[in-house]
RNA sequence: GCCCCCGUAGCUCAGCUGGAAAGAGCAACUGCCUUCUAAGCAGUGGGCCGCAGGUUCGAGUCCUGCCGGGGGUACCA
């Protein structure tokens, strides 16, 4: 059991005591104060219960304080301010807090909160209509990050890439391929302006050309030459992702939804619960009765089903392959798509509350700081492999975790290239680099760093600091996993960076308190909790897929 | 018109279910390297938290209305 709910259940006892009662909703709150002299944990329990009885916030946590029963790690209790509680965390508990953080090593931080829960993840899933872009980016490394996060909290999970190789989008691409190879036989071509514009067309003609010859001069469909595109730019987006490390366990694509009968049956159980209906020419399904503002066509008048149908069915496909937990992360354009596709999926009687949906706003394109749109099929964008040979992979990930999803992010790639020296990401590979180097150090001077340090003796305030903020570690994996937000991750890594470029520091300053110092086995201390930070490092950007090199 | 996201330091962004004196990185300025990587540390300046009301003991955080940016609202995905 952690601190936390330590401190918060024996608050809960108090309360109790103190015949308060705890409404349902409110959990006990603790949290780090800003200020040191506040104490280590602090909670706002008693001004919450106040709104709820009218009465005076200290006058409660003051019978509180009375009622609560001692916690062992807890060293003193404190009234302050308008009725806060605030805690002061005992030494040995820290301590012993260390103790575990170094005997769990590289398990540090993983937890068991989603033990047995089969959980699928959805990103990326764009349409191989071609390269993908820094739009893409931010889907492919938040999903992928989050999908870490998910397996370092207990879930067994699943990366599934959807594509749609049914539509119109991939005619259109075929078409474009197929006049590009004309072109290249010599035929004066005229191709259209919405069709596929990219040098990478041409590229799949070429290479069409180059095994085919000419001999696909008169085909009467365009089949091979979309499956040769598709083919082509999935290699391509397949590597792509594997620079940034990131693979997928599925790529389930929409035509097989066609293949199996999957999307007959959707219609027909829609059909058979009363939920579609013919109008028009065109089958609707009753979205209104499911809280939205109107019916949605699932099937054109022109016989060809509507994004919806397939995604419907896809999702019903997903349950019915027994995940525990769905995760879909999309991009904003899919706001208003989603809550069809659970209507859906509730009218066809399923449980809905599986599935968590994840927005993410899109990514703005700045050059010069003129905002630059774009586009596919105009061939105007930046490519994500473009991005990675200028900024590095490491760069390229920490850039789009470092801020949250909902938030839109502005990508000035002129600038990006400037700062990516100066890229926070390099602070905390630094922090753990140099780690590397003094633990290497010590061996080489044959410092002993193996195991049974006598932790006590650290006792300076940034050796304190550090492992008070070493132990918050599991506890915002979990919070990050909870909330899917991986930005939280990022920003524990760089205010961990701090405290131990603060804690190494201090050697420069005073002697005394170098790490490799006379007395052995304070240095064995010190390299002790050196090498905790390292793991906690390690750790983490390891969960964030951003490698942690040992020299720089 | 209606719905969703955003608006916090010069720039990019945090701010945990409302809580104690608004934070970080970058940029600017000032100190600190004969010794564990100065890719670092310490410090200074810089904020009507878009605007106006409201709820509350307490609002950057919740509610309403505006303003600005983005996305959606389609028998496009």
């Amino acid at each position: 059991m952690g601190l936390r709910s330590m401190i918060a259940a024996s608050l809960k006892k108090a309360a109790q005591k103190a015949g308060y009662d705890i409404p349902e909703n409110l959990a006990v709150e603790l949290t780090e104060p800003k200020q040191k002299s506040h104490g280590d944990l602090s909670t706002n329990l008693a001004l919450a219960l106040a709104s709820n009885l009218k009465k005076n916030p200290r006058e409660i946590a003051h019978r509180l304080t009375q009622s609560l029963e001692p916690v062992e790690a807890v060293e003193k209790v404190e009234l302050a301010g308008p009725g806060f509680i605030n805690f002061t965390v005992s030494r040995s508990w820290y301590l012993s807090g260390l103790e575990r953080l170094i005997s769990a090593g590289g398990a540090y931080g993983r937890s068991t909160w989603g033990k047995n829960s089969r959980t699928q993840v959805e990103f990326v899933s764009a349409n191989p209509t071609g390269p993908l872009t820094i739009g893409h980016g931010r889907q492919a490394v938040l999903g992928d990050t989050i999908a870490r996060m998910l397996e370092a909290t207990g879930h067994e999970v699943t990366r599934e890439y959807y594509f749609n190789n049914a539509g119109r989008q991939m005619r259109v691409l075929a078409r474009s391929v197929r006049l590009r190879y004309l072109e290249l036989l010599g035929e004066t071509v005229d191709f259209p302006e919405d069709h596929y514009q990219g040098q990478y067309i041409v590229d799949i003609a070429r290479h069409i050309f180059e095994e085919k010859g000419d001999s696909l001069k008169d085909a009467e469909n365009s089949d091979f030459f979309q499956e040769s595109a598709e083919s082509i730019i999935f290699d391509e987006i397949r590597k792509t992702l594997k620079r940034l490390n990131i693979t997928f366990d599925v790529f389930y694509n929409e035509k097989s939804l066609y293949e199996s009968g999957k999307i007959d049956e959707v219609l027909t159980l829609l059909k058979q619960k009363g939920y579609s209906y013919q109008k028009e020419g065109a089958v609707w399904l009753k979205t209104s009765e499911f809280g939205q503002d109107q019916d949605r066509v699932i099937v054109k008048s022109t016989g060809e089903p509507t994004y919806r149908l397939p995604d419907i069915a896809y999702h019903r496909d997903k349950l019915e392959r027994g995940f525990d937990r769905i995760v879909d992360i999309f991009g904003a354009d899919h706001v208003a798509t989603y809550p069809d596709v659970l209507a859906g999926l509730t009218a066809l009687g399923y449980d809905t509350d599986r599935i968590r949906v994840l927005i993410h706003q899109f990514v703005t394109l700045m050059e010069g700081g003129e905002v630059v749109k774009m586009s596919t099929r105009r061939a105007n964008y930046v490519t994500l492999d473009e991005l990675i040979d200028e900024a590095g992979v490491d760069v390229t990930r920490y850039f789009f975790l470092n801020r949250t999803s909902s938030s839109h992010l502005n990508f000035d790639l002129a600038l990006a290239k400037k700062q990516s020296d100066e890229n926070p990401v390099y602070y905390v590979q630094y922090a753990h680099a140099r780690i590397c180097s003094i633990l290497k150090k010590a061996r080489d001077q044959g410092f002993d760093s193996g195991g049974g340090a006598d932790l006590s003796l650290l006792t300076g305030e940034e050796e304190m600091d550090l492992i008070k903020g070493l132990l918050e570690y599991p506890e915002t994996v979990s919070r990050a996993a909870r909330e899917l937000a991986p930005h939280l991750i990022s920003a524990f890594l760089e205010k961990t960076a701090t405290l131990y470029h603060r804690f190494q520091h201090e050697g420069k300053v005073d002697p005394e308190r170098r790490v490799l110092t006379e007395n052995p086995s304070l240095a064995k201390a010190r390299l002790a909790l050196c090498g905790a930070a390292r793991v906690v490092l390690a750790n983490g950007l390891a969960l964030l897929g951003i490698g942690a090199p040992e020299r720089m």
